[in-house]
DNA sequence: TTGCTCCTCACGTCACGTGAGGTGGC
DNA sequence: TTGCTCCTCACGTCACGTGAGGTGGC
């Protein structure tokens, strides 16, 4: 009856230096709406969380960074994933093939849209560390001439 | 006598267009001194740019938005390359070969410096995309199974 | 001359940072 | 009980966006 594995126990220092990030930008986050509903909190009481947070806000944190996403942006991001978690939970809880197709469909067109967000992104720093790698044993070889 | 081949002749919203940015942009980094020295200008006569300023403003705009900086990094980022050229002029300078492998250890360190700025940045993104490549391939493979 | 783009303030906004003053829980 | 971390305003800051009112050049 009790759910102990579980209980939101960790606060919100620990829960920022998990993630690499700070209590203020976990609570805009939050104020914002970007973090799912919070649970039930009486005014002054100490925000609680637990590991499925932790993954939660990392994740929103590290897509964010790394895609240079704006808040806007990255709640539609975050609105994508929802529906596509939704989607997924449709598809488990049938059997119906032809159901099922059209499902994994969408699924197969969120994933898309997502790796569009990241493609264009990894092949200009991919482009951009070529580069500098060029640069550097240009230079390497230089000097082994020199000697 | 006569410098023609390089006037500067284009106007901002032009290199704005042509560089990915906006002319207000622009201005805010030439007020921080992130573009080098301005040339001298009347107040209210119009900014003129050349191919050379476009390629400069194009890769400072390049290096802040992939790598994520702030303006103070990128300031010191810069500031590093320019540190770079002048290596570069002095190694083409001399032909001591003692003064030349110096200098080629320097322009290695500052190389150096810069590549570790991308690299942790390319992994982690070759690391999201490779995640979501991973679940694009799994759900054509459920869709396949279904045919 | 007429549009268009540019100019310089200067205030607005987004995404937080940073106190100020107060309360909560090991 | 004492520290420490947390709480909620609320103002500050960084990196620009966005007018307002005016001038410049094909």
């Amino acid at each position: 009856m009790m759910k102990v594995a579980d209980a939101r126990t960790m606060r919100i220092g620990e829960v920022a230096e998990l993630t690499g990030t700070t209590p203020r930008t976990i609570r805009y986050y939050e104020e914002l709406g970007l973090l799912g509903e919070e649970d039930a909190r009486e005014h002054g009481q100490h925000r609680l969380y637990d590991e499925d947070d932790v993954e939660r806000i990392t994740e929103v944190v590290r897509l964010k960074d790394l895609l240079g996403l704006s808040l806007d942006q990255l709640r539609a991001l975050i609105e994508r994933e929802a529906a596509r978690a939704e989607l997924r939970r449709e598809y488990r809880s049938t059997d119906d093939p032809q159901r099922r197709r059209e499902l994994l469909l969408q699924l197969r067109d969120i994933k898309v849209a997502t790796v569009q967000l990241v493609r264009p992104r990894l092949q200009e720093l991919a482009a951009l560390e070529h580069e500098i790698n060029g640069q550097l044993t240009q230079i390497d070889q230089l000097i082994t001439e020199l000697d």
